[in-house]
DNA sequence: ACAAAAGTGTTGTTTTTACACCCATGC
DNA sequence: GCATGGGTGTAAAAACAACACTTTTGT
């Protein structure tokens, strides 16, 4: 057979910017690198690509590895490729990035690995390139969100629209009138009424919701508008 | 120093999906494979990715290599990293699709190397998964058209409304309303009016616009609703 | 004078925004 | 009974879609 000599492999990697939401602040999971160079910096989740799987795969595979976690919602974004990226050697890597609901997580993930969660804010400064990749990752969050329902991944289940409207606000570090924003996302149709109220957060109590799955996965790729005004926040 | 020791590399390759616009159809540009396997067979351009260069200087210079052309509207959109999908050997593909004035490069491209346009629905089956990438290609193309204009790059720089409707229309397959179409495309405040005219498809003669290119760098990544219920192209 | 494409204007509908009040409950 | 957040309604403005006629000029 063939073979495509005078061509040498390059070290590929996948890295993911996880996203959670505790209800007030958007976070980020960070971990502390185990290997050589800069080992015990924070870093963003990542490994090697292997050679008997797919990115998607492995960005997978690293993320239930790490964290537990599997069937999260993940995007492929970007491929970081300068050839002095990685101080060792040359390493592509392929961003991606994660939603998930950190509560579910939040306890196991802390106990088991060396990860922490960061308020977007208050981030320490990372190994690499990881710091150009959290900024272009919340950039094509706000991108994608206010375009496509993705945010309900990070929500539990069963959710209430000032819930969500505190994540909207959170991601686009703005206030949406309560009024609008209720109207426009109860009119995409995704949202089924429960029975039972949140008493946590008031006396009166906000009725919870949950996600119409068919609808949601039929109308995911839809242009909704969900976001006021989007332009300014590019 | 340290190296990632334990860890084997991977060929990774560009991909470039190339369209163009001749007036009425959206064309693809496609080569004759150089290399075995499947040598003669049409294929995207595509080439490696060297040591000492970035994804997307390696698809500028593949793109420069073959067609001449440089300054080329590129946009990095996806990575193919099946394990197969490449018979030979592993391969992974940053996939570009580039956008380009047919018009100008038509010549220099089919006499100097073995490339030739199809129009969308008249492709010749291509190697490994490179339809795949084609389907993708293009759905990424009306997506991002519909929010911004790029489309404006498949067209000289003299352009009649007439002539970029009929892009429009040719990228998604449909009709649009006449009068509403260039309100739009006016509205945006991207289009310079010209004291000429172009008489060839007409009696009367369409005024050329250019493009405002400050306002068109500035707004670029605004949010404009170019196409009317976008939805449906999804 | 007529055919062919360019260009322009109006109206009704829908969507979006801005804004103010009542409701339910726990204390 | 009152403070707190939850929920609903309405009216003005803006954007959009649908539609029809006039203009220019080469033949």
């Amino acid at each position: 057979m063939y073979k495509y000599t005078g061509e040498k492999g390059i070290l590929v990697a996948i890295d993911c910017i996880i996203f959670g939401f505790d209800g007030s602040d958007l976070k980020l999971l960070l971990v502390q690198r185990g290997i050589e160079p800069e080992i015990h910096k924070w870093s963003l989740m990542g490994g090697f690509l292997k050679h008997n799987e797919s990115p998607d795969d492995a960005a997978n595979r690293i993320l239930e590895q790490r964290t537990g976690l599997n069937n999260v919602y993940m995007d492929q974004f970007q491929v970081f490729g300068k050839p002095d990226r990685d101080p060792v050697e040359r390493v592509l890597s392929i961003a991606y990035f994660a939603l998930i609901d950190i509560h579910k997580y939040e306890k196991q993930i802390s106990d088991e690995y060396h990860a922490e969660w960061f308020p977007l804010d208050e981030m320490p400064s990372l190994i690499f390139d990881h710091s150009e990749m959290v900024k272009l990752a919340k950039r094509q969050l706000r991108y994608k969100a206010a375009l496509h329902p993705i945010l309900f991944q990070l929500l539990p289940e069963k959710f209430t629209i000032p819930q969500l409207q505190a994540l909207y606000e959170g991601v686009y570090q703005t206030t949406f009138d309560d009024r609008n924003f209720s109207r426009k996302l109860l009119s995409t149709g995704l949202l089924v009424k429960q029975a039972e109220k949140d008493k946590q957060s008031s006396k009166k109590g906000a009725f919870y919701y949950k996600l119409d799955q068919s609808h949601y996965l039929e109308n995911f790729e839809s242009f909704l508008n969900l976001v006021p005004n989007p332009d300014k926040f590019f």
